[in-house]
DNA sequence: TTGAAAAATCAACATAATGTTTAATAAACA
DNA sequence: TGTTTATTAAACATTATGTTGATTTTTCAA
């Protein structure tokens, strides 16, 4: 068992670094922040930073993770489902369920120009578990083309989704996973002919 | 007339920070890069430095801010064809041309991800282009539908392009551009309809 | 070609952040 | 309850930052 999930100790310290840079990060760009601006707000010594990470940056992938994790598993729950359906609707609308309930916080990470590494990571987590649906819907072989198409739609939906958050979550959550599901789709079907 | 522009000392200077920035980035991440290190690449004093950035994250910007105004003067001398041809392919590839030319650099910018307002003017550089070569041709009246697909479209273009860089550039220019005019207008067409 | 203007240098400086260390304290665990 | 371990506190050396003023060098334009 890792005692760094385990020690309250840890997980409150830990907690307490991520929390102070969310809320850092709305006030200021993040490449401006200082460890000591950190642990301040976080009424912590700034040495028991180091304890837990190198600098900002390995904090940020630390929140990151933390928001692609909880993500991955909202997907999971929901991956039958959107088999079963052959959709995307399925796991989009748990992602988009969760940047409602957590806007600020996504609303930093999608904006921050300093935080691509999580642009890369939704990227993988799209590709990773659209892949499989797409694949088994069209049923197509795969090869250097069908790459570069999974690489566009996975692309593009990011882009939907940077738009839909900067333009202030007009579209219902319902509306928004039926566009992304329908561009990915239409494309799909152009490519790879019609749903198997 | 704008002395910055023309003193040859100020060119010299601000040409030896660009190119010394570009080398570190390829030896090391950009947020380990510190004024220190660029300066003594470049040969320069250190307070030099100063006189023309705030900081090395201005002195990016100077260098994402060249690459994106060449490309938009190569896409400005083919905008005329690609009207002319109803394609996407008359500035696609151009645009793949000088990735090609500055391969070294344009890796660096578009792997880095402390320069994702480089993937925003890249984002903003196809999307105003591309806006109105496929206006043009599908005559559509602009809604919030349809500003979806121009944003799924775009970031999918930028896709293409960072796999074929992170992928070592396997496929030819011509088909390269042939990929991505053909995922854009393949879409297009079942959103809007067939061509006008 | 020369003289004025301006950029770059040099050295010094104050400030601030970084990263590490030690002993002491406090909290958690089993 | 006793042991383990995280956190604190204070001090420290190192490094980067940002600025200043005097000096040198380069450029430009008359």
């Amino acid at each position: 068992m890792d005692k760094t999930l385990t020690d309250r100790r840890i997980r409150r310290t830990q907690k307490l670094l991520k929390e102070s840079l969310i809320e850092l990060m709305s006030e200021k760009d993040f490449k401006d922040i200082t460890i000591k601006d950190i642990t301040e707000h976080a009424d912590l010594n700034r040495g028991t930073f180091y304890l837990h990470y190198a600098d900002t940056y390995e904090l940020l992938k630390a929140v990151e993770d933390g928001v692609t994790g909880d993500l991955q598993s909202m997907i999971d729950s929901h991956l039958e489902q959107a088999h079963a359906e052959q959709s995307l609707i399925p796991v989009l609308l748990p992602v988009i369920r969760y940047i409602v309930k957590n806007e600020k916080l996504c609303r930093n990470l999608f904006e921050n120009d300093y935080a691509s590494d999580f642009h890369t990571a939704i990227h993988s987590l799209i590709y990773q578990n659209g892949y499989r649906i797409i694949e088994q819907r069209f049923r197509f072989s795969p090869t250097a083309f069908s790459d570069y198409f999974f690489e566009f739609v996975t692309y593009g939906l990011i882009g939907v989704l940077r738009k839909w958050i900067n333009g202030g979550m007009r579209e219902s959550e319902d509306e928004l996973a039926r566009i992304g599901n329908d561009a990915v789709m239409s494309l799909a079907r152009t490519f790879f002919g019609a749903p198997a």
